[in-house]
DNA sequence: CGACGGGACGC
DNA sequence: CGACGGGACGC
């Protein structure tokens, strides 16, 4: 499994078109000659993925100038962070010395990485989010088979199958990804759902995440929550000295004391998730979208996120949603102006979250 | 009257 | 308890 996509490399190292292309030179974005098929690639301009994050551009010049004379190196980062993405190009003078490269330093092991060596395919709108993410797959389904599978819908780039890395086997989750974006969406329509041979359960096709804006970083709010939560074992006084004010008139005669707030929500596990309040919104119509949610908890103080519980089938909301604060003086204060408001002809009901549910 | 998500990825 | 790779097209 190491080769795990090396074999996906295009088969046309240097084999296919013996007619000259127009240029070998970095510069080949003009001609957007799309003919449907994908372009001719470049036979000096490489691409080079799964770099050490530590390589710089000049390491990779480097490296690559021990093959032949390199035109141009350059290394891809966040625009922001200015970390590397883990790939870059190399483009050379001569297509010899590329197609050399690509013998000698693919699958290159570099640090703790493998790198990949590959002709780059012209850059292209066309190519872009061409990745798939794929589940469901039984758990003997192999990379070979994967690519079997999503071959008749274009051309794959590279293919993977997702396994424990104790046990070393398949997660029955998958990568696919192809040269164009139209046949990812073509693979999309024709397999996403569909049962592969010799399995039981449907498989589900959708693109993949973009790794660039995946927003696994857990805020920083909520390590200061913690400490302040020891504090509520006492009535609450004034919450942070005294209230904002709020934009919403008439509901506080309808709320709950502030005690009984905290009684449930001193329950482990229940409000507090450990990164903010968790509100349970009850008596939404059925058209409520998450809008609704912001703004009627947004004046109240910071809100991290906000959920609409909706039927699988028809969409259309369960009745119910929820809503997280950060603040929990704040979340106490939505919830005693929100409980008993009136929204539309709907009397809402807004607590702190409890365990409730269904099943168990 | 009714009623408390989640395709959470980690050991 | 299935869940975003090893940062894949010029940041």
């Amino acid at each position: 499994m190491m080769q795990n996509g090396m074999d996906t490399v295009p088969q046309q190292n240097g084999t296919m078109h013996t007619n000259s292309t127009s240029s070998s030179n970095s510069h080949n974005s003009s001609s957007q000659t799309n003919t449907g098929g994908h372009q001719e690639e470049s036979k000096t301009n490489l691409i080079v993925n799964y770099l050490p994050q530590t390589m710089t551009q000049e390491e990779i010049r480097s490296l690559f100038a021990s093959i032949g004379e390199v035109e141009s190196c350059k290394l891809i980062r966040d625009k922001v962070t200015g970390q590397s993405l883990g790939y870059g190009f190399v483009n050379y003078h001569r297509p010899e010395d590329a197609e050399k490269a690509i013998n000698t330093l693919n699958g290159l092991r570099l640090q703790n990485k493998t790198i990949k060596v590959s002709y780059a395919r012209p850059s292209s709108e066309a190519i872009k989010g061409a990745n798939l993410y794929v589940s469901g797959l039984p758990k003997n389904m192999t990379q070979q088979d994967l690519e079997n599978l999503f071959s008749p819908y274009g051309r794959i780039i590279t293919s993977r199958i997702l396994c424990d890395n104790i046990t070393g086997l398949s997660k029955g989750v998958g990568f696919i990804r192809f040269d164009q974006r139209i046949e990812a969406e073509r693979a999309i329509q024709e397999l996403n759902g569909t049962i592969p041979k010799g399995s039981t359960e449907p498989i589900t096709v959708k693109f993949a995440n973009n790794p660039s804006n995946n927003n696994k970083a857990i805020p920083p709010l909520a390590a200061y929550l913690a400490p302040q939560a020891r504090r509520f074992g006492g009535p609450i006084h004034h919450p942070t000295g005294r209230f904002r004010y709020i934009p919403l008139s008439p509901l506080s005669r309808y709320s709950p004391l502030a005690g009984d707030l905290l009684a449930n929500s001193m329950l482990p596990g229940n409000a507090m998730n450990g990164s903010g309040w968790c509100i349970f919104v009850y008596n939404l119509a059925p058209e409520t979208e998450e809008n609704v949610l912001w703004q009627l908890f947004g004046p109240f103080g910071a809100v991290q996120s906000v959920k609409v519980i909706r039927d699988l089938q028809t969409n259309k909301c369960k009745g119910f949603g929820f809503v997280t604060m950060t603040n929990y003086d704040e979340a106490v204060v939505a919830i005693q102006s929100l409980n008993g408001y009136t929204l539309g002809n709907r009397v809402l009901q807004v607590s702190f979250k409890t365990n409730k549910s269904k099943a168990t």
